[in-house]
DNA sequence: GGAGTATATCGATGGATGTCAATATAGCGC
DNA sequence: GCGCTATATTGACATCCATCGATATACTCC
């Protein structure tokens, strides 16, 4: 596991123009739908919506457990995926684990969307 | 199949702010989620990326079928989950099918996942 | 109408994925 | 160390999904 960047979403958005510009490449097809594919989940939209809600865009796993409506170790796969994606980022402190957004994400990943 | 609608990805997003702003409910992370599911698939994301590169951002399935190293037929399945997600849309003229990228339905996605 | 072409649908199949119960790990306080 | 709590991992299971070959449908031209 030691070869995964720190920041895969954001790297496979930096080398690239917008979708609807030119055609994509396989490689770069492959590795947007990867991209795309952590953040298509419902459970994971909230958990992102909820962080992003909370105080420094950062939660404890126990704010986000309880909410969501289902098991707390789904919310930890869900929440391995979308850190593995390089949507969030995860520090413990303590007893307690926190997930915080990383900056900037999301939006790397919607400017490929736009075609303004 | 005539209760569904012929935008679902423009009214999905029309409805709600950010997905950063505020927590999502469960519908609505259901709908975006769909929406999402859509395009995070690599031929699906290439696709798109060949129709909104061609002229009139339309394009032929005899087009389509040869670039992608993947069967006509599993063309045809990735247009109709593209169309019934409503980012595409399907003309016949003659014995040819055109696919057409419906405006603003990437952008509005987009637009969702972008904080600012 | 018949042959040929373009596209869609069907049915099957292998692989990915969301969820859970059970268990493991790790940190805290006594 | 021992119990307690928070979180992660494992293994199993059911469902979904991308792909294909075979076939159906629809259109054109002769």
């Amino acid at each position: 596991m030691s070869t995964i960047t720190l920041l895969p979403v954001i790297e496979a958005a930096a080398c690239c123009a917008p979708l609807t510009r030119d055609p994509l490449t396989q490689t770069q097809a492959d590795d947007l739908a990867r991209s795309l594919k952590a953040i298509a989940d419902p459970a994971r939209l909230r958990l992102i919506s909820i962080i992003a809600a909370s105080d420094g865009q950062e939660a404890c796993v126990c704010d986000l457990t309880e909410p969501l409506n289902i098991n707390q170790p789904t919310v930890s796969h869900h929440l391995k995926v979308l850190t593995e994606a390089g949507f969030i980022t995860r520090s413990k402190r303590g007893t307690w684990a926190y997930y915080a957004l990383v900056p900037g994400a999301l939006d790397s990943i919607a400017r490929l969307l736009t075609s303004a």
